[in-house]
DNA sequence: CCAGACGTTGTT
DNA sequence: GTCTGG
DNA sequence: CCAGACGTTGTT
DNA sequence: GTCTGG
């Protein structure tokens, strides 16, 4: 992932995150919101900003919003919503810029298990709140912005590491946050390599949340394969460039790039008619010529879907022209859920991976006996802005 | 034992 | 904090 | 349409 | 001059 995230819908109190339909089990447990500055949609969260990250409470003091004491021990049965410097500064360090390069952890190493992430992976994870990544498509010589998110519109929810350093010249302790990536879905591997993890079940959060036993599990590494939900397929699709301009702001950044055709046809408007009120057309749905094949998909204003279905043995990618089909896929009956698609990631882990023998990804369907009802996915969580 | 590393992406 | 290299 | 680029190397 | 990006 590259480094760059957008939240464009305020996170509040009072808002989505408390609120989780479809998640009941953890709506009560978000009870506050610790630090006051993230109130404004930002479409364009670079590192060393501050970000949204729900963590596991750990102590009395976050009942008080003070950002003063160490959490300990997590036990599940809080969760808090914070605002924390993205780029991952371990709490033995006492200098605030490292020369690491920490705003992003990659699971193959997490998994390996020493390093920098040894001391972190088993006590502080977290969740970073986001609508959807940016990633630059390399294109020769350019760099095309695309926006990937969920395509009903939903929050993306990332596994993250973070931490609480002491650092020199700063009073209050220093809580910073990573983003893992991992392998990027084989439909997505046109755009790049790697992908945030992308949790999306009440299971998967909870687990990764629920840092009570201060250790790291298998368990907490199948979480971390490439992202393949077939109830929460995503979109990609390319959007300006400004973007990349640190500190830009626009709610368009995550809106898509026209064609450029169309786009331009937009400007020649804009310019000729500056006077005019007549708006570009903004939902005007323009009928597109259907990219083939993936490799033209980063042409402007095509939109990837990643589908659900790995059935056969060909192609599962699913290739929308435009809002029109987008939507038209939208309503196409769901799969079941209930054959877990095998993981591709053992195969393309990097080499460096001396894997323990790893269960042959055994489907999660019946992994939870225990549970009284199937996994629901917490599709209707976050539900997009009105 | 102790000093030193520990990381990731390739983005303004 | 925890592992590695010398 | 029009403003702006128009190049190569990069590895102690 | 001519191509590219917006």
């Amino acid at each position: 992932m590259c480094g760059r995230f957008s939240l464009s819908t305020p996170v509040r109190r009072s808002n989505q995150i408390q609120q989780l339909p479809g998640y009941p089990a953890l709506q009560p447990r978000v009870r506050n919101w610790v630090g006051r500055d993230q109130f404004v949609p930002r479409y364009n969260i670079a590192p060393s900003t501050q970000a949204p990250v729900l963590r596991a409470s750990t102590s009395r003091a976050d009942a008080a919003d003070t950002l003063s004491t160490d959490a300990v021990s997590g036990s599940a049965s809080d969760l808090v919503l914070h605002t924390m410097k993205w780029g991952l500064v371990p709490h033995w360090s006492r200098s605030e810029t490292t020369n690491l390069s920490t705003i992003n952890a990659r699971a193959e190493n997490l998994v390996e298990g020493g390093g920098i992430w040894g001391s972190i992976k088993g006590r502080k994870r977290c969740i970073v709140v986001a609508q959807g990544y940016y990633e630059w498509l390399k294109k020769g010589k350019e760099r095309l912005p695309h926006f990937t998110r969920h395509k009903d519109g939903k929050l993306m929810l990332f596994a993250g590491l973070y931490d609480i350093a002491h650092v020199e010249g700063r009073a209050e302790p220093l809580w910073t946050f990573t983003v893992v990536t991992t392998t990027a879905h084989k439909d997505f591997a046109w755009l790049h390599d790697r992908q945030p993890v992308i949790l999306t079940t009440e299971d998967a959060i909870s687990k990764w949340l629920d840092t009570s036993s201060q250790i790291w599990s298998p368990e907490l590494s199948r979480l971390l394969d490439p992202y393949s939900d077939a109830d929460s397929p995503l979109e990609c699709y390319p959007v300006p460039k400004e973007v990349g301009k640190v500190g830009a702001e626009s709610p368009t950044f995550i809106e898509p790039v026209s064609k450029r055709r169309d786009g331009i046809e937009a400007m020649f408007t804009k310019q000729a008619q500056s006077s005019s009120p007549s708006k570009g057309s903004n939902s005007g749905k323009r009928k597109r010529e259907l990219s083939p094949a993936p490799g033209n998909l980063s042409q402007s204003g095509d939109i990837v879907v990643l589908s659900s279905q790995p059935t056969s043995e060909d192609s599962d990618v699913e290739i929308v022209a435009g809002p029109s089909s987008s939507q038209a896929s939208q309503s196409k009956p769901k799969p079941s859920n209930d054959d877990g698609p095998e993981t591709p990631a053992s195969s393309q882990r990097s080499k460096k991976l001396k894997t323990t023998p790893k269960t042959p990804s055994s489907p999660r369907k019946k992994a939870e006996k225990s549970d009284v009802k199937p996994t629901p996915k917490i599709t209707s969580f976050f539900s997009p802005k009105t």
